[in-house]
DNA sequence: TTGAAAGCGCTAACAG
DNA sequence: CTGTTAGCGCTTTCAA
């Protein structure tokens, strides 16, 4: 199974044709409408292409006459090295390619890093469409992708008026946790949150950066917390916010440290994702604090890693979100005003949420 | 941030050069070219654009015009959905997009299913060069590949002459993970292999079928065992081979099954991926075996689930392969005759592989 | 069934 | 710094 390296395009259909004595129209039919053809000629066509080295009808220009590129562009404005080790990401990832495969579309992934502001690569991207997943809305890329004349649609974030949406109600979703929280009888609760902004800020979070945050899906959890503890007396500029940069475990552990070493009372952490609730967890192994003991500690996504740690976390349909959207964006019917479709969640109560130490309750009946 | 919906493209480089009353050319350089114009020009160029809404160079025609897409396509022969499973597929993804991304180059996911013999994607894949990951030798969607004149460079399987591949000692390694286990004193084993066709044989596997397989690199580690324990008069043809279709833990499981029901006086498994003998790990333990002293198992890859199984495996180098698989597709230099560049692997002497119950040297000295 | 004509939208010499 | 001239390789009416 021999072949040459690095072959020059060799021939052409109209090197084919001429060749065969046809028309160049007889020898795309041969490829593109067998039945437009007799059996006899098309086999002498493809034969003779063989013969010749000629590779079939090149596909770009073929894109470019039927303005149909067969490809899905996918814009995720983090680090691909991120994305492939996050498996929420990964699940959305799946689900996407699926629905793609399903299309018989490709997918392509867009080389955006959040560093080089390289939206060239947006501009050089031959495709029909895109899938942007959960970026920030002053993302240059993401306005890169909503200047080209083709269908858009967005995971997750940011909220665009007049661009089809996929995603959950983040606000709810952690409203519900913090209620589960609250009702467990914790007032005095840490939060960890991913990036909130471009820019690297690990450390606490003024309420301002709370509120002005670009990304939209961190906001919102956020508010709902925000919400809900306000519910009952607390005071949320009270609460402290660390956020991190890196989505990572290793994040996750040194941001629980830092809200710990800051108030060694605090009874619960919750934190905005999975992966940073898996090292809060080791964080407090680190410290013997037993969870959920001596802390409560919860996440975000429903991974499976989350699964098996017994975390408490809310649940969502990652793989789902892929699929949809992308469905979404395949869907040329009823493209005419922006749809927006918002797939449930589900609070999973782990063993990792309790009652704290020295609830009213304990006091009363002992621990 | 609104904008409407399924914009029909407005404008072209040609509308716009009309409008501003200059050449083509001009508005082209105003793009790709901006040292070839004054900055008042180009701005008024730009301007217009956005007046008339045209976005910018068409990728297409731009990519049909400079004979570049801008893109490496990867060809994985396998339910999208399996490949988002696998932690080392995901690696190698990882790597391969890691240098796409270093290189500005977008990565197309071609849609080929197994099932669905859909070769016409690969035929509309506008790219530059092709990824291949592991796939039989056999595979039509290969075949397609090798006929478009761009480059190409195999991961793993198959080792085709005249095509660039980067891939490991397949036989070697597996030669070395026999004998650790002959060094333990195993002499009666039972195997677990992946796919060895394209079609589906869950069972028992025929020494013809295993020198005929289309996958190469299964041919290989199979290749690797037989020939170690041929060294201490282990007959291959006694040695019992089971093969799964599909790359799950749940396979793995009852793959082992297979074995032990047939032979109950296996001492060790060795399986061919590590996702399998994770399989065979939750196999042994519902029959109440314990790992290693009732049954040595075994893996194939390194990732990280099995590093945190405690598994005896062989590591590979998942990330540097997808990382060397695009370098070599992106390096134009050198590219005279067929690369190959083979990445080194590590036998990592876990905790479930041990001496077993029995040997020599119990005898001798009791348990 | 087959062919002729007309671009799809753009870039790249080369000349001015 | 700007314009002219030629295509890149293909599909697709419309006629024959």
């Amino acid at each position: 199974m021999a072949r040459s390296m690095h072959v020059r395009r060799p021939a052409t259909l109209a090197s084919l044709a001429a060749e065969l004595g046809v028309s160049r129209t007889t020898v795309s039919n041969a490829y593109n409408r067998p039945d437009q053809l007799s059996p006899e000629l098309r086999r002498r066509v493809l034969e003779t292409a063989r013969r010749l080295g000629y590779p079939g009808p090149d596909p770009v220009a073929r894109s470019l006459r039927t303005r149909k590129a067969g490809a899905v562009g996918l814009l995720l404005t983090e680090n691909l090295s991120y994305a492939f080790r996050d498996p929420a990401a990964i699940g959305f990832l799946e689900g996407l390619a699926l629905a793609c495969e399903d299309a018989g579309q490709g997918l392509l992934l867009v080389p955006a890093s959040p560093e080089r502001e390289d939206v060239a690569a947006v501009h050089r991207a031959g495709v029909d469409g895109f899938v942007v997943y959960s970026v920030p809305d002053d993302d240059p890329h993401l306005a890169a992708v909503l200047e080209r004349p083709v269908p858009t649609v967005v995971c997750d974030q940011p909220d665009l008026d007049n661009v089809d949406r996929v995603g959950i109600d983040d606000q709810a979703a952690m409203h519900a946790m913090a209620q589960h929280l609250i009702s467990l009888g914790h007032r005095r609760i840490g939060v960890v949150c991913m990036r909130l902004n471009r820019d690297r800020n690990d450390g606490f979070v003024t309420p301002d950066r709370q509120r002005s945050a670009h990304f939209h899906v961190q906001r919102a959890r956020l508010a709902g917390l925000a919400q809900a503890f306000g519910t009952v007396d607390v005071e949320w500029t009270d609460v402290p916010v660390v956020e991190r940069f890196d989505h990572t475990i290793a994040s996750g552990a040194s941001a629980a440290a830092q809200l710990l070493d800051r108030d060694p009372q605090i009874t619960a952490l919750v934190c905005t994702s999975d992966i940073l609730a898996l090292g809060a967890m080791t964080e407090a192994e680190r410290r013997g604090l037993r969870v959920p003991q001596d802390l409560s500690i919860t996440g975000f996504d429903g991974i499976r890693e989350a699964e098996q740690a017994g975390l408490t976390t809310v649940r969502q349909p990652v793989l789902e979100k892929g699929r949809a959207a992308g469905k979404l964006l395949l869907d040329s019917a009823e493209r005419s005003r922006p749809r927006a479709v918002t797939l449930s969640t589900e609070l999973v109560a782990g063993s990792t949420a309790a009652a704290p130490r020295g609830t009213a309750e304990e006091r009363w009946f002992g621990p």
